[in-house]
RNA sequence: GGAUCGGUAGUUCAGUUGGUUAGAAUGCCGCCCUGUCACGGCGGAGGUCGCGGGUUCGAGUCCCGUCCGGUCCGCCA
């Protein structure tokens, strides 16, 4: 037997027992006659105590950090104990001891305060993983994984494995792809999900499938980007839209129950894309605090219908709002005090190239009642103390004021508004605060294509309302300029997100269930007959043999898992992540593989000679 | 495809205006130490300053190129 025990759970209740440990060297303390050894395994730490009559058999076999080391002893309580490890009140008194595996000197300390930096630490990620801040991670990820399964089988879901050698299809993220060596010249894809399988387990019955599975796609990635991911991936058959929020918000608190003890009692509250975009600037808008945008000029009709409340603006004379196509404000709370260098600090942020406004305007909204702004030339206090009242301000806020074309000024907004409460602190890790966003545009336009992309998928349904629009007009956009006055650009999708501090975490749709209205779709963007049958036949094949209503929602997983730990790199919750040009530094791969390799999968031809 | 930050000892970093033998901490090795737990003390070894080219009497430092890593924009249904 290796062990008795682990090193992690013997107590003051254990002393004067026999017990064997095993595991790596943390740290050894030497003190003359005596030896102290800090053994380690998954479950914690306990100090090993050589005497003075193991000296000679130490001498000839010496210690290193990380030896793999067995040692048999007995438990007695300690004279100095130490509190911060929860084994900190005994130690083993070694009688016998071996070395079962020598460790060359590891090229950073295994240590919850490690000196190594990220890049060595992925180069030697198995020794990253002996880490408690590593396996912390790994922990929650997979408590976040049983509490998913316990759930998910509560409420009759079943867990169906899909393929991951599958057919490439068009729309959506680039595929990765496998060559056929049976099948010379021909590829498999990677799926990006397994949306078209689990369509068809509900044309089969499944009515309620999961599958914490792998997805692929082949994009530029982030630090919350991986080339492959895994997704909680869920169908359900005869449900309507209140159906899914319901059930995956129960999913979701769960989660939060049994992962952080979190009871998550109120109801997740729902905004429409539109709110989202006009409040917030933003389809996944962080509501841990409130600071909404106020809109100074009518919108353009890309957020439709909005009445303006505030013309404020409008023929002031100040040419920078006045010809600009939106001017959108935000009040920050507690910054009026900000010096020249702050707001100079804050202009040149919003001039970097990634947010790309030309500048920014403010207005101080000092304690004393007074105003005092960037654009004092043109406004009188009258007119600004008007503006700040609009924009909710208080006596000590910051109105900060972006003007530009609509688009570009909203996001530049937005992520204003993330930075500054980031500054300030608003962004609590530990404040969880959920959002369904609901009723997107079904689909988008694609100016490089001049034509109609699925802004979810080609199998998302439109709103019962809005089938007949689609259905009755011809989706060809004849002036591109004004793509936005065709009634596709007011069509609204049966689809959802679940946003969690400012993260998308899940998203799905009703899907489209009837074959005429899913060749309606592959129509609208643009593929023909053809084209649909070569791809699709499968699935509409199997829309023709009683295909049920159905609905599902993916969430991601390593996302989740990174923003429930509190981090922003989903990398820290992945055993073994890829860099950020899709790089496994530890297997250094991807890797060139052998012409003989290449010449069976028919990538190239033996005439070489 | 683009922007930006970094690359100096095993590791994390400092290195001034271009100027003598490139430093610190930690780790490693040796000696000392019977209650440490970030042990302590003394001594020692350890460098292709990512790589290539250029400017200069002289380059870790300036210029050009390139490779590697981080972050972001585009992209990611």
């Amino acid at each position: 037997m290796f062990r008795t025990h682990t090193c992690g759970e013997l107590r003051i209740s254990n002393v004067n027992n026999e017990v064997t440990l095993a595991g790596w060297v943390q740290t050894i303390r030497k003190f003359g006659a005596i030896t102290f050894v800090d053994l380690r395994d998954r479950y914690g730490i306990t100090q090993l105590l050589f005497g003075e009559e193991l000296n000679q058999q130490l001498t000839e076999n010496p210690l290193g950090r990380e030896f793999v080391l067995q040692a048999t002893g007995t438990v007695q309580e300690r004279s100095n104990k130490n509190s911060n490890i929860p084994t900190g009140d005994i130690e083993i008194i070694v009688a016998s001891f071996k070395i079962l595996n020598k460790s060359a000197v590891p090229p950073f300390t295994i240590q919850d305060d490690t000196d190594g930096g990220d890049d060595i630490r992925m180069k030697y990620r198995f020794l990253d993983l002996r880490r408690n801040a590593v396996k912390k991670n790994l922990e929650l990820r997979y408590a976040v994984n049983r509490a998913t399964r316990n759930y998910l089988h509560q409420q009759g879901f079943m867990d169906i494995e899909t393929p991951f050698l599958i057919k490439s299809t068009p729309e959506g993220a680039r595929d990765f792809v496998v060559p056929s060596r049976m099948n010379g010249g021909q590829f498999y894809a990677l799926p990006q999900s397994p949306q078209t399988f689990k369509q068809l387990l509900m044309v089969s019955g499944y009515d309620r499938y999961y599958q914490i599975v792998k997805c692929f796609r082949d994009e530029d990635l982030r630090a919350d980007r991986q080339p492959e991911f895994t997704q909680i991936d869920c169908e359900m058959a005869f449900v309507e839209q209140e159906d899914i929020l319901n059930m995956f918000e129960g999913l979701i608190k769960s989660i939060f129950k049994e992962v952080k003890g979190i009871d998550y009692a109120e109801k997740v509250p729902r905004m429409t894309w539109e709110d989202a975009m006009w409040n917030y600037g933003n389809d996944k808008p962080d509501i841990r605090f409130d600071w909404k945008l106020l809109n100074m000029k009518k919108p353009s009709s890309v957020y439709t219908n909005k009445k303006d409340s505030s013309e404020l603006i409008n023929g002031a004379g100040f040419g920078v709002f006045d010809n600009a196509e939106t001017v959108v404000a935000i009040a920050v709370p507690g910054c009026s005090d900000y010096s020249r260098k702050q707001t100079d600090e804050l202009i040149e942020w919003v001039k970097r190239p990634q947010i790309g406004m030309g500048g920014l305007a403010f207005i101080k909204c000092n304690k004393d009642g007074t105003y005092k702004s960037s654009m004092d030339k043109f406004f009188n206090e009258e007119k600004l103390k008007a503006i700040a009242a609009t924009c909710n301000a208080s006596a000590g806020d910051l109105v900060l004021i972006l003007a530009g074309a609509e688009e570009r000024t909203r996001k530049a907004i937005s992520e204003l508004r993330l930075e500054m409460a980031e500054r300030l602190g608003f962004r609590k890790k530990e404040e969880f605060k959920l959002v369904w966003i609901l009723d997107f545009p079904l689909f988008e336009y694609a100016e490089e294509d001049n034509r109609w992309v699925a802004r979810h998928h080609p199998f998302t349904s439109p709103k019962p309302s809005d089938i007949e629009t689609m259905i009755n007009n011809d989706p060809a956009i004849k002036n591109a300029a004004e793509y936005l006055k065709h009634p596709y650009a007011n069509i609204k999708a049966n689809a959802y997100d679940m946003v969690l501090n400012g993260n998308e975490i899940g998203g799905g749709s009703i899907r489209i269930f009837q074959r005429e209205l899913q060749e309606k779709m592959f129509a609208a963007l643009g593929m023909t007959k053809e084209e649909s049958l070569h791809k699709f036949s499968f699935l509409l094949g199997a829309f023709e043999y009683g295909a049920p209503p159905h609905g599902g929602i993916a969430f991601g997983f390593d996302r989740l898992c990174a923003i429930l730990g509190g981090s922003e790199s989903i990398r820290d919750f992945i055993a073994f992540p890829k860099n950020n040009a899709g790089r496994d530094v530890m297997l250094d791969a991807p890797s060139t593989i052998d012409e003989k390799q290449l010449v069976e999968l028919q990538i190239k031809s033996t005439a070489k000679h």
